[in-house]
DNA sequence: CGTATATATAGACACCCGTCAATACACACT
DNA sequence: AGTGTGTATTGACGGGTGTCTATATATACG
């Protein structure tokens, strides 16, 4: 995961350069799912799930496709991960959320 | 094109549900190609913009897969097009780009 | 009418992706 | 140490997607 902090301004403020593009568009790609929109979803709104206790049951998908999800989901640095014993805990990262938000924001609307 | 005009609360508000997943999840894959993104920052930047006259050349890619993503854009809704003699015009829908926005915004940071 | 240009469609190809069952791995608790 | 449970990986299958070339359609201009 790179130190992306800044980046990418909204896209009606300039034409946006191919690097960003590719990076952006990764992100979206990765929220472009309904399973791994609910599982954000469900984190975020709990402020922080477990994979098993909070996850698996209510997407109603199987345990190994939630965790390929996760894992996609944590590989693009939406959500950070901590284990805690034999579980996993799973947080939104609201900085990366901000910058697809801001992308994405209209400032002239 | 549904007439949906308020749709899905944002995301950490409370889990989503399953027909508003698929909905957002159709919206954020069409912004998860680097080429699309590409075009509808061009297209946003400059408020309208003409397929040939303006996208085809700085996205460097050929002009079938420039009309396809486009199609994909509007179909999508995130663009509105308007056929001008020989040209069509594409501009930004920034109601469309707000939900998506508003979806993923953190209140909570 | 014919030609030139803008746009869309068709068809083909390679590649990626979501899903699952089966299995492996990791960790606590007795 | 052994067992049970949470999690991750593997391998496979089916379907979707981005891209191209070639071609068709539409519209303006002489």
């Amino acid at each position: 995961m790179q130190p992306i902090v800044e980046c990418c301004a909204p896209l009606a403020e300039e034409p946006i350069a191919q690097v960003d593009a590719d990076q952006l568009a990764g992100w979206f790609r990765v929220l472009g799912d309904p399973a791994r929109l609910r599982l954000l979803s469900l984190i975020a709104s709990k402020g922080e799930a477990c994979a098993a206790c909070d996850l698996v049951e209510p997407v109603g998908i199987s345990q190994p496709t939630v965790s390929h999800h996760l894992k996609v989901l944590y590989e693009a640095g939406l959500v950070e991960r901590e284990k805690r014993g034999r579980w996993v805990y799973y947080r939104p990262v609201p900085e990366r959320l901000a910058i697809l938000s801001r992308a994405i924001g209209s400032p002239g609307a």
